[in-house]
RNA sequence: GGCGUCUUAGCCAAGUGGUAAGGCAUGGGACUGCAACUCCCUGAUCAUCGGUUCAAAUCCGUUAGACGCCU
């Protein structure tokens, strides 16, 4: 017997965090965050990070707690939603997966396995160096002899990527192209329900514009101005957040801040579109356009607990 | 009213006789340990009409619009 699964994702600025609490109060829910940047402690405006009074007394996982110096990323994600998510159960809740990161979603629905390998940091920057040095089709064409669907696969100015299946295959012996193959077919072992909120293209644009502004006048530009000072960089992962990325540019001078704040909506319309894409692409998601309820949140919470329909853990 | 300059894709813009660079935006896509990352694909016949020429966005003239200067 499967247990039940709730994911609530979409693209940024859809509106996904109000929904999710009306959510798990009706459904009796708690929430664990699929987010890449709201993990961090201290960037609060800039990832739109639920308030506390916002919570509403929802227990939230995965939320500010971590240091922007420190390393997260999906591997670590999933281990500890998959943790939370057993804690939650033995509670006698339902966990919620709410966020917009579509990685870390598809790494916890399909329990994918990353296996044991940890990176090879200086491995990294040897091919790193390479791909300065001699060349990124160089580095390229390194994949061909050790793993070929891959070399077909990544393009060769995909460098981040290249580095990844070389380093894989370094530490593993084994193809990623493979790895990623097995892992493709893998059941889900929740009864999940997988919902995308999300809204007209153009509405969608216009809302990212007025909550960049918000974020603005909510002090943004002092937040980051902190986290640059106790010596966060732009090498950190954190620190390549939208928002942050772009004003870290206008302190150092780079940029003014009107182009800051007019890259930062360009980024953020760039991102959600990228959501998009990747919700398009998964399996078994169901769409809830806004629109299509009159942006009314009764009405789509109506639609959400019509589709669970009874659901026991 | 006169003189001059300009007019290339949604925006910026190269090309000045040989068959339309590039950037941005837009749209689509990829993605299995940095994923709010990284990467791929995506458009015009050159304001208008006519002429010169084997060949014109490029030369000549016409009309329209924009800008500047002059009376």
């Amino acid at each position: 017997m499967l247990k039940p699964l709730i994911i609530l994702t979409g693209p940024t600025a859809a509106g996904k965090t109000e929904l999710s609490i009306s959510l798990a109060k009706k459904i009796g829910g708690e929430i664990i965050s699929a987010d890449s940047m709201q993990v961090y402690k201290y960037m609060d405006i800039g990832s739109a990070k639920i308030s506390r009074e916002e919570m509403e007394g929802i227990p939230h996982y995965l939320i500010d707690e971590w240091e922007p110096d420190e390393e997260f990323n999906v591997a670590i994600f999933k281990e500890y939603a998959k943790k939370y998510i057993q804690e939650i159960y033995d509670k006698d809740k339902i966990p919620i997966i709410v966020g917009g990161t579509g990685f870390y979603i598809q790494a916890i629905l399909r329990d994918i396995d990353f296996l044991e390998t940890k990176e090879d940091r200086d491995y990294r920057k040897e091919l790193q160096t390479l791909a300065e040095t001699r060349g990124q089709d160089y580095l390229h064409s390194l994949l061909k002899e050790v793993d070929r669907e891959s070399f077909y696969m990544i393009h060769s100015n995909n460098v981040k990527r290249v580095i990844r299946a070389l380093e894989f295959y370094k530490l593993t012996g084994k193809k990623i192209s493979e790895h990623n193959e097995e892992q493709k077919n893998r059941e889900s072992p929740y009864e999940y329900f997988y919902f995308v909120l999300t809204d007209d293209r153009e509405n969608l644009y216009h809302r990212i514009d007025l909550r960049v502004d918000k974020m603005m006048e909510q002090g943004l530009l002092e937040e980051v101005k902190q986290l640059a000072g106790k010596g966060y960089h732009r090498q950190m992962a954190s620190m390549q957040g939208l928002g942050y990325k772009e004003l870290l540019s206008f302190l150092n001078h780079e940029i003014t801040l009107e182009e800051a704040v007019t890259l930062m909506k360009r980024d953020t319309r760039h991102f959600a579109k990228r959501q998009l894409t990747w919700f398009r692409r998964e399996k078994d998601v169901i769409w809830l356009n806004k629109k299509d309820f009159d942006y009314d949140n009764e009405k789509i919470l109506a639609e959400i607990m019509n589709r669970i329909g009874d659901i026991t853990i």
